[in-house]
DNA sequence: GATAAAGTGGAAAGCGCTTTCCCATCTGTG
DNA sequence: CACAGATGGGAAAGCGCTTTCCACTTTATC
């Protein structure tokens, strides 16, 4: 229905060829009189490249998939975000995909699966795979990653991959995570329980891992791990099973070092400074509370959160650039930097920058 | 490099046509032991149909267009996740720009014109345009829009809009900020100042407009009208102007009622939360606060932010039925609720479910 | 058992572009 | 002034698929 590139030659009266070449980028330019028509025409009818054709002749769309797991959380929408920064400039256009929510056909299988075949099928140039899944769980997903590899396409994780040549942005989830835990443990706090997140997610083991390292180089235990999903109802619910568990009361003893939670991110740290407060503990008093990423929003929150600042929309911009530079160095990598505010480690209140 | 169909075919030793009767949804299906030959090859082979040339062979792309102003805020990711939602629903594949980024070229111009065009390009069976601008400022937009409808493109609006044929999402900002401020008058309250948020944005104006009626039914104006842009700085930088201009101190004078800052939307409301706070004032003591959106994020926030509940997700989905079913009605409304909480017209705790 | 009605696989014509050749025209040189 | 070398436009062959016809079997009908 549209108006195509035949179309447009016959008004302007020139061949295929001489449209083709005049509207889009080619090598050879044809005369100047000749393209300024067959720009005026296009013009005049309204044409607009249809870019399918385009990827089909050219075989390359101009396309990146992003697969986040949930774009509503502030984590991948701020990656996304990136990643949408980086396409623009080299005007490619991103499709997205979320794996949070269940396929059409009601089976939750693996959804990075799903949207990784539905990139693969509209021939992407490249993924980015923001999903922190251990990919060896899922055989089917590494299969299909590795042979679009094979057959040109670029691939990008976030965190370590089994896929071989898949390029990734490593981000120091451990190392952050300890060096959080180390500045907490320099201000004197000694106890501790961990909010770990869900299993399945490598970044919630890296950071656990982060935390457990730097408990045990002060020969500590945390006084109960606890996992849940990464949202702030899990964190919530964690904390509460937490405080129950430890038994952790209004009137606390005041010889005690009080309790640091430590979350494996901000939206479960929100999640259990709600908790904390909704038994009537104050916080850093009673209780502490730090987690991980220093998302936006919650810069602004009051008490400020302890946590540890990862660069996100940084990130995107490198996993993008990973991806769609075709000779990238394979690997980049991110750390961020301890935040230490009111809600841990931090006893008074000390304003760090809108 | 991918296999193609006609290797399958081959493989299996039948002709095109078969093929692809067997591997993609035709009216005809060929006889049982034929196609299960054809799926052993395809599965063998590791084909994957090029949703390209399909695209191009078919005329339809299964793609959506979504067009948000930046994802990384909370008000369009969680739009964005609702219309994901359905979009997987429908084996649809979205695709995300964003128009808060400069260019490549660097013309900040319009990047919803470029958005679209973008979209148009890729031949998208649908755009979305969650942009709130204001779409009569831009007329090779609109021009550029109603060529793709009349080409049999469908385009869903959030608001309304002036491109004919649109569907449009109603929200109701206008009531919705009218309702919370009449519930906050309600309460007593009588000294109001209004950050406006961007002008150019109509979610905006339709809730500064909401403000204002519902004050002027109380024979009321408000104190001050400061706009800025919709991000939490941009809160922050307007109340701090705002309580300069009123010369809210500390010490205000009991007899009056403190002063309350009604924010176009929730991120706005934060960083105004934040400044009230930097100055040494109690919120809701001194001085009070109200946004609109209702964001997740803030739903943990202490004190609780008062404000008007939009179910963003379900505004999504909406647009998204309205994108995706060739025969939805051309027009969904939807209202929100106001949400009373500490911050504003509550004068004390009140637990509203996690 | 002849004939009409179904059913089934295949050939081929696109879908809208890009790009390789090819040919015609033009420029400069001996 | 004839010829090699540029230069520039056009014809046509794909890119990977869908789908319309067509030809050919089968099956059903009287």
């Amino acid at each position: 229905m549209p108006v195509n590139l035949t179309e447009v030659a016959r008004h302007a009266g020139v061949s295929l060829a001489t449209a083709s070449r005049v509207l889009n980028g080619s090598a050879r330019s044809p005369a100047p009189d000749i393209s300024e028509r067959v720009r005026a025409s296009a013009e005049e009818l309204g044409y607009v490249a249809n870019a399918q054709a385009q990827a089909l002749a050219r075989s390359t769309t101009g396309l990146v998939g992003l697969v986040v797991h949930d774009i509503a959380d502030p984590y991948f929408s701020a990656i996304a975000h990136g990643v949408q920064e980086m396409a623009l400039q080299s005007r490619r256009q991103v499709l997205l995909a979320g794996t949070d929510l269940g396929g059409e056909d009601g089976t939750p299988r693996s959804a990075e699966l799903a949207a990784v075949k539905a990139f693969i099928s509209y021939r992407t140039d490249a993924i980015i795979l923001a999903t922190s899944r251990f990919l060896e769980e899922d055989p089917l997903l590494a299969k299909s990653l590795e042979r679009y590899i094979k057959n040109g396409g670029r691939v990008v994780t976030l965190g370590t991959t089994s896929i071989p040549d898949a390029r990734v942005v490593t981000i120091g989830n451990f190392d952050g995570a300890r060096e959080l835990a180390a500045a907490l443990l320099a201000r004197g706090l000694t106890r501790f329980a961990i909010l770990s997140g869900p299993h399945e997610r490598n970044t919630a083991r890296s950071r656990v891992a982060g935390f457990m390292s730097a408990l045990a180089a002060s020969s500590l235990e945390p006084l109960a791990v606890v996992p849940g999903p990464f949202t702030s109802r899990g964190g919530f619910d964690a904390t509460i099973e937490c405080l129950d568990t430890l038994k952790i009361t209004s009137g606390q003893d005041e010889a005690e070092s009080p309790l640091c939670i430590l979350a494996a991110n901000d939206v479960m740290a929100l999640g259990a400074m709600t908790a904390i407060r909704s038994r009537g503990l104050r916080i850093p008093d009673d209780v502490q509370v730090a987690g991980f990423d220093d998302i936006p929003t919650l810069r602004d929150h009051s008490p400020g959160l302890s946590t540890y600042r990862l660069p996100l929309e940084e990130i995107g911009r490198l996993a993008a650039g990973l991806a769609l530079d075709p000779d990238a160095q394979p690997l980049a990598t991110v750390t961020g930097t301890v935040m230490l505010r009111e809600s841990a480690g931090q006893p008074t209140f000390v304003a760090d920058g809108a």
